[in-house]
DNA sequence: CCCAGTCAGTTCGTTCAACGAACCAACCGC
DNA sequence: GCGGTTGGTTCGTTGAACGAACTGACTGGG
C-alpha cells in the first residue's frame, strides 16, 4: 500500500525525488532558504503554514541533506536552516519551474525576476545569461521585484525585504 | 483557508506551478508521458495508482494544457493522453529532478540512462550532449536501461516495453 | 441471445496527511 | 512576577488519497 509520500514500487529516480521535495510546501521551504530564509518563525510567517508541518519539513529536509542546522544562539538554543550544497543544486529544478510557470500562466508582468549578479541581465528559461552567455549559479543570482504588482501585496518581514531592494540568493535575507 | 494543493496567498509563479504539478502522483504521470504511455489503462498498471486518482489528475492535467485529449477509437468512445508543447516543456524540471536524484540518492548504477538519440551520448546533468555541446531537446533523447537492476522489476506492459529496447522520449510506448 | 472479457471510468467507506487552535518550555527584559 | 518572543508539540477536525466494488458500453464467441 503506497502512503502518503511512498512511491516504492516505482523503480526510478525522479520517484525517489518526489518522496524527498514532492510532499505539500517542501519546494515553497526550499525557494525561500534560497531567498535567504533561515529561521522558523521567518519561514512561518512567510508561507503561512501549520507549525507542526513546518517543524516536520524542516525536520526531513535536514534528515535527506537538503538542509542543514546551524546553532544561531546557545540560550536558549536556536538553530537556523541553511541549504546544503546538494540543496543549493535544487536551483535547476526550481528556476525552470518557476519559468514555466511564468511564461505560461503569469498574469501579465512578473512579479519578481532574476537576474545575472554580476551584469544585471535577466536570467533566460534555462537559467543561463543571454548577454555574457553563461550558465548562472543561484550564487551569482540577484531576485528583483519585477514590474507586476500582486492584487494583495504580502505585508510579512520576508516580502517587504525581498520587495526593498534586490537581493542576492542565498545570502541571509533578514 | 489553504486547502490541499492551493497556495493562493503566495505571489508567485512557483507557488502557482506546484498548484498544478504538485499534487501526489501528477509528474509522475507526465513522467509516463514523456515514455510515450498514452492510454488510461496503461498509466494505470504502470504506476500502480487508485482508479479515482489517475481519472482526476488526466483531467486536470488537460484542463490547465499539460496533456490534450485524443480520440483513438469512437465506437466505444475511447481517448488517449498526450503532451502538449506546453506539457513537453516540463523536461526542463523533470529530467533535472531525475538527475539530481540520481547522483545523490542513486543506489549503484542507474536503472535507466537518457541519451543524446543522434549521437548517442549521455546527457549531462543540464541535459546537454556533452559530445555534439548542444542542448538535447526531448524529442532528440532516447530512454535506454540503465547498468543497474533494481531488487523487484516490474512485470507490467510499460516497464517490459521500456526494458526491452531503447526508447524516443514522446513516441508511443504500446 | 447470453455470457465473459475489456476498457475507462465512478462511487463509497476507510485511512492518513494537512489543518487550525491551543498549549508548552525556556528564555529575556521590565 | 508578568508579558513577550521563539521554536516548537499536541489534539481534534477536515480533506485528500486509498482500496474495493460497481457501472456502462462495447466486442467476440458459443
Amino acid at each position: 500500500m503506497a502512503l502518503g509520500k511512498n512511491y516504492e514500487g516505482q523503480n526510478c529516480s525522479l520517484a525517489r525525488a518526489l518522496e524527498l521535495v514532492g510532499e505539500r510546501w517542501t519546494l515553497l521551504i526550499v525557494r525561500d532558504a534560497f531567498y535567504g530564509v533561515r529561521r522558523y518563525g521567518d519561514f512561518l510567517v512567510h508561507l503561512d503554514i501549520p507549525r507542526a508541518v513546518l517543524a516536520d519539513r524542516l525536520a526531513s529536509l535536514v534528515e535527506v541533506g537538503i538542509l542543514q542546522r546551524r546553532r544561531y544562539q546557545d540560550s536558549p538554543p536556536r538553530d537556523e536552516y541553511l541549504l546544503t550544497d546538494r540543496g543549493v543544486e535544487l536551483w535547476s529544478v526550481i528556476y525552470p519551474l518557476w519559468s514555466w510557470s511564468e511564461r505560461h500562466y503569469g498574469a501579465g508582468e512578473p512579479f519578481r525576476t532574476f537576474r545575472h549578479a554580476t551584469c544585471g541581465t535577466e536570467l533566460d528559461p534555462a537559467s543561463r545569461c543571454p548577454t555574457c552567455g553563461v550558465d548562472v549559479s543561484p550564487r551569482d543570482v540577484e531576485a528583483h521585484t519585477g514590474p507586476g504588482v500582486p492584487a494583495q501585496p504580502r505585508q510579512d518581514p520576508v516580502s517587504v525585504a525581498l520587495r526593498e531592494r534586490p537581493h542576492r540568493l542565498l545570502q541571509p535575507l533578514l
